[in-house]
DNA sequence: TTTTTAAAGTGTTTGATTGACACTTAGAGA
DNA sequence: TCTCTAAGTGTCAATCAAACACTTTAAAAA
């Protein structure tokens, strides 16, 4: 790799990108190769998607580069949610070996922009890039030693997205096109971290207009079939600045 | 000045500092000396208060740091919401003397970091640094043409502001520590643009147990005095991470 | 001293929403 | 045909939201 002459060496981008698989809310991670050929990548710890800016793109162009080069992802909503400049947060010595392998500053101080993103598993295929040896999901509840200050960032993309669901209806973007009931409510379960009744919540969701529900049923499963629905709104885009209500019982209720 | 060798060329804080005035919404703006002595500030234009990160401090501090040195306050709560990264954000013909006149690396591309505040204006005096020609709060309804992409900056904390008052029971930091009920509504309706009813306002303020009432009421008006309350809570910064309802009539409703 | 002016302060009713709660139905597989 | 599993469904009581108008207090003006 002949690092790009364009690329910021101050300034980098890192993605929480969740996903749903088998029940269990996971996070998408990658462990990385060494760019110069000398360079192995020795302890194999994981890592958010992330990379430098170029100088010519501005930071949402960043995310969807860096996050396609890694992992194969594109055309993602990403929400920029915090960034994080600690001067130190770089510098642990696990760390540089990896650093001084791809980096023409390593010892350079990098605020990074970090990005969180809600997506449909099963529509998409995670492919490693070029600088990737590996990428893969991992449940939210198996996350160990992340490269840097990752772990720090992907507890604040969780806070974040905990927070966001409870504001924003953007439950929709982990599920596919057509979702059961049950499918939504285990989501928001998985998601809150607690159970919520099924009458109140049904009411709840096809009193709000969200959800639309089809003639098409479930086939083959073992027990009655559920009706599917589909979201019944726009673009992914509102669904971050669209605030709806759909309390829950016993939960914290809000200004407006 | 002589330019601090560890300032971050690449990574800057900008502040938009909320405030009220004769009850209208106020932005801290700043006019801004050239550093080098042959600089003089041409034409005159306002902007966020804000300046490059040096590179042994966190962002945190480094809002603190900037806003300190250039309007005199220290101490708030700032609130960091969102990163601006145009590659051509500081690159406009009018912003070109300023740079020039004080930057280093004037063509270096910035990444800013926004941060938002909300002040009792009546608690701080405003005193313009030594890189500080003026420091002034300005009616948002008054904001004309700032430096570089401040507009911007600043319609976004508006926003980031209008929405952060319907979910955070933050509005008590503009008020001073003892406000009248009528204070606290104006205020409300202020910042979400619509007007209230009283009876619901104040039923719901005090169920809320946000407030507490003191014995204590306004002297000397020229109709009946109002009852002076205090607000009830924690730290600043658990406002901003406390949701609390207070549902007013007409508004939108909320997830939780 | 009386009247005017301005904002404070106060309750009720109606309709909507929440939360708690248990049984029946549909289909697959044994 | 029996069993297993998850889907699907309704009611009641309590709480909350929204709409609505008059009285009180104090200063200032007449």
């Amino acid at each position: 790799m002949s690092l790009s002459p364009s690329l910021n060496p101050h300034v980098s981008v890192d993605c929480s990108i969740f996903g749903l698989n088998d029940n269990a809310l996971c996070l998408l991670l990658i462990n990385r190769n060494g760019a110069k050929s000398t360079f192995q990548n020795a302890d194999n710890r994981f890592g958010l998607p992330g990379d430098l800016v170029r100088d010519n793109e501005n930071l949402d162009e960043a995310a969807d580069r860096i996050l396609r080069e890694l992992t194969g992802l594109s055309g993602i909503f990403l929400h920029q949610f915090k960034a994080f400049g600690d001067p130190l947060r770089i510098a642990k010595a696990k760390d540089r070996s990896w650093l001084e392998g791809v980096r023409q500053e390593p010892d350079a101080r990098v605020i990074t922009l970090a990005y969180l993103a809600l997506i449909d598993t099963s529509k998409v295929e995670i492919k490693p890039g070029s600088f990737t040896k590996e990428a893969k999901w991992v449940p939210i509840s198996e996350i160990k030693d992340l490269v840097f200050d990752h772990n720090e960032i992907f507890e604040a993309a969780l806070l974040a997205l905990r927070e966001m669901i409870q504001i924003y209806p953007i439950a929709f973007k982990l599920l596919p096109l057509k979702f059961t009931m049950g499918d939504l409510q285990s989501l928001y379960e998985i998601i809150l971290e607690r159970e919520v009744d099924k009458r109140n919540f049904r009411r709840k969701m096809l009193h709000s207009g969200l959800v639309r529900a089809l003639t098409e049923k479930q086939y083959g499963v073992s027990n009655k079939p559920a009706r599917f629905y589909v979201f019944n709104g726009s673009s992914s885009e509102e669904l971050y600045s669209s605030i709806v209500n759909l309390k829950m019982e016993g939960s914290i209720t809000v200004f407006n």
